[in-house]
RNA sequence: GGUCCCAUCGUCUAGUGGCCUAGGACAUCACCCUCUCAAGGUGGAGGCACGGGUUCGAAUCCCGUUGGGACUGCCA
């Protein structure tokens, strides 16, 4: 495989994170189309906040989303050695010095200085490294680092801006951006492609890649291509955040939301194909899919849009493929997957499987997530009709010309043939009885049936419930609304 | 504060100097369809942040202003 190398480095948080997940496509699209290699690094160094068990998570919202990885996972943990190693190539070529300031004494030496940071205080004292030590990078004074950026072509940035970071902490574990450049370097990734924010510690880390470039002993790599993508940005315009924005992936599947609107509205978000239609398939994208096409600002996360998308694919399904989908929400129990904290509102005895493939496809052009199945058509399987009070007391308990309408129905229902088409009819020359437009006569007859004022096609429900259940209810209600 | 990034309808975007009277999608409004709710159909409103330049010609190129954002940790 000699085509490009790129990967997706999140690090264990507990879930995939939206933004994450739009990088993994835009570089799972940029593998796809060049031929190139996928890889799946977990960068799980910092073990205060990463937890073992979580990078489960990743891995398997990237299978739903169909994000298939020709390397790894590698988790950064187990390349440690390399890390340290390449951290003593570098302090022995000179590249870093140790440093026992604590954060106190830095910052009461800079309390009358405008710049934060770090001063340089041990860059020349000559420390010796102990348990109390890290060590930093000697940033080069003066000059300039160019990062160069697909997206957004060559960025500058002055090395007077960058302090002396620090690139091993006292307990011998190597930071991110040194890390990061060794994994890319034995990878040997080409093509770094990461959100926006890693852009202001790119430098960090092209400055270190040279460096090591230049250590004895350590075999020059050619640096990568950068593309940092715009972000994904809330409404009030700042990073999608973990605490208050809805960002994990995994909570979209399991509202019912279908991979491939999931996909497809991720690439939207700083992407569009060609002409005026946005609704396209993996394969399009991959064969269209451009990073330097890739928008620079960022994006917001629209669910409403996402949430149409959704319908759009929805509706595009075949009726067989719909039930397929809604299985983990009609019939958890008989499902491999199923949504976290999710209860079917019936029990595996009440539903009828055979009566929900009938139903289905009048629900399937109303729902926008396959979440909202469930609520729409509990009425067919509940013994006891789940009445929407507001609704009732409207349509039939405070109308008395609803409740001689329900009494003659239960009678007209008894003897008519058992057909939407005929119920359609009789209702309409009951409503005409009563002097009703259709529109009202349906009302008490659709709330004592179904529990509320809308739902699925009033006559085809009642086709599909059957004669005798659909008078049981009538006379239900009527008895209810004389209570 | 410093460094960097960004700037087309409310939102996501098309647009790479003349095809722009700025196109599409979501949202929104109206109408149609209609047994409810949706879906669907038709139509409407809505934008190049501002100011200078360059050019015969600028949404497109340059500069500045303003506005927004990211980063600035012994996190990633």
């Amino acid at each position: 495989m000699t085509g490009p190398r790129v990967r997706f480095a999140p690090s264990p948080t507990g879930f995939l994170h939206v933004g994450s997940a739009r990088a993994s496509l835009f570089n799972w699209l940029f593998a796809r189309q060049t031929g190139g290699t996928f890889i799946l690094r977990i960068e799980d160094t910092d073990a205060e906040r990463n937890r073992p068990e979580w990078f489960g998570a990743i891995t398997s919202a990237m299978t739903w989303l169909g994000l298939d990885y020709d390397e790894g996972p590698f988790l950064q943990s187990e390349l440690l050695a390399d890390h340290a190693a390449s951290a003593e190539a570098l302090f022995a070529n000179g590249y870093l010095y140790a440093c026992d300031c604590t954060r106190e004494e830095i910052d009461e030496r800079l309390k009358h200085h405008a710049k934060p940071g770090y001063d340089g205080y041990c860059r020349d004292r000559q420390v010796a490294r102990s348990e109390r030590t890290a060590l930093r990078f000697r940033v080069p004074e003066g000059g300039v680092t160019v990062v160069p950026d697909l997206i957004r072509g060559d960025v500058t940035f002055p090395h007077d801006s960058y302090e002396d970071f620090i690139v091993v902490r006292s307990n011998g574990v190597v930071l991110y951006p040194l890390a990061n450049a060794v994994d890319d370097r034995s990878m040997k990734i080409t093509h770094i492609i990461r959100g926006e924010d890693l852009l202001p510690t790119t430098p960090k880390q092209v400055m270190m890649w040279e460096a090591l470039n230049h250590c004895d002993g350590i075999e020059p790599v050619d640096h990568p291509h950068y593309a940092h993508l715009p972000l994904l940005v809330n409404d009030q315009r700042k990073k999608l955040s973990k605490r208050k924005d809805p960002v994990a992936v995994e909570s979209y599947r399991d509202q019912g939301y279908l991979s491939d609107a999931m996909v497809n509205y991720l690439a939207l978000l700083g992407w569009s194909p060609k002409g005026d239609v946005e609704i396209v398939g993996r394969d399009t994208m991959i064969a269209q899919f451009r990073l330097e096409d890739v928008s620079h600002s960022p994006a917001l996360f629209d669910v409403k849009k996402l949430l149409h998308m959704n319908g759009e694919y929805l509706r595009m399904l075949t009726t067989e493929q719909f039930v397929e989908a809604a299985q983990p929400w009609v019939a958890p129990w008989g499902s491999e997957w199923r949504p976290t904290n999710y209860e079917a509102p019936w029990t595996e005895r009440q539903f009828d499987p055979a009566l929900f493939r009938q139903v289905a496809h009048l629900v399937q052009e109303r729902v926008g997530t396959l979440g909202e199945i469930a609520a729409m058509v509990s009425f067919f399987f509940l013994d006891d009709v789940p009445y929407d009070e507001a609704a009732f007391d409207k349509t039939i308990r405070h109308d008395e010309v609803a409740k001689a309408l329900l009494a003659s129905a239960i009678e007209t229902f008894g003897s008519v043939e058992w057909t939407a088409v005929v119920l359609h009819d009789a209702t309409l020359a009951l409503g005409t009885a009563f002097d009703l437009v259709l529109r009202k006569s349906q009302a008490p007859i659709r709330c004592a049936v179904t529990g509320t004022l809308v739902g699925p096609p009033l006559f085809e429900s009642m086709e599909l419930l059957g004669r005798d259940e659909v008078i049981r209810r009538l006379r239900a209600a009527v008895a209810r609304a004389g209570e």
